[in-house]
DNA sequence: GCCTCATTATTCGTATACAAATGAATATTG
DNA sequence: CAATATTCATTTGTATACGAATAATGAGGC
């Protein structure tokens, strides 16, 4: 008897239900920036904007993301004027990144925008179900 | 007094909290699953095995995985030897994707591994707080 | 000072993820 | 049945995401 009877379902995985989840945001995100600015990209810019001035790598682990990751979304929003670099002199294997003027000016907006695209995400929750999932998924994190 | 005084802090968005969830996810599958299957090539398996032989878009709606997305997926699965592919007689348009023998021998396997995995994602959560967690997650996917 | 170790940034390779466009085949509708 | 619309699979381009490797620099121990 070491059978499960029990059907295996890809819809009680956890992982599976995450995905579906992080989708359902990606799309919402995507309604309300638009292609200016993706989910990562707008991360950044708001830990950077709440940190200040760091190196590359610094504002990678304050945003959870790897040292490759970090390098491709701060290459793109340099494109985009929105985040400054300078060396360290201090360091010379460190580049501090700031947020441009214009990136700066942007940040009042982006709040806004970042937790209208919040609300959307939780809409389907009522008021006290948001404070116990996010209770709850901010253990999992 | 249009200000808004509260700090705005990325922490508190849940489009971040969920790719941490994600992010620790994927790590503990990792660590399971070695790189034998990705988390999306396991989702891929587990549903070709549940719903039984299908096409490949139809695959992708099943697993919520953009057509170019389940290409791929399924491409690295038949070099793997793990899926079959034959063509539609009934519609030439369509390949028919079915699990291979071997692919077929490993669903007991990967189902056993696949629970384990969702229960060290949900570690940190009591059973009263998991039944809660996925209940409100799932209405956000 | 010198050796070792850690850190920074970069690069390469692989794997999602999705928008958009394409050509082939099928379905629908007037 | 012919014009239109839809579906299937593929391809291209962009953007995460991470393991692994590398060169340059900095820090600590002796």
């Amino acid at each position: 008897m070491t059978g499960d009877d029990r059907p295996y379902r890809l819809d009680d995985q956890v992982g599976y239900i995450l995905r579906l989840a992080s989708q359902r945001h990606a799309s919402l995100f995507l309604a309300r920036f638009g292609s200016d600015l993706t989910p990562t990209q707008f991360a950044a810019m708001a830990r950077l904007g709440e940190i200040g001035q760091c190196s590359q790598n610094e504002l990678g682990r304050q945003t959870a993301m790897d040292v490759a990751t970090i390098k491709g979304v701060v290459d793109r929003l340099r494109a985009k004027g929105l985040v400054s670099q300078m060396s360290d002199p201090a360091d010379k294997r460190r580049s501090l990144l700031s947020l441009s003027p214009r990136g700066a000016a942007m940040l009042a907006d982006l709040h806004a925008k970042g937790n209208t695209v919040t609300e959307d995400t939780l809409d389907p929750l009522d008021v006290a179900e948001r404070e116990v999932f996010l209770s709850l998924l901010r253990k999992l994190g």
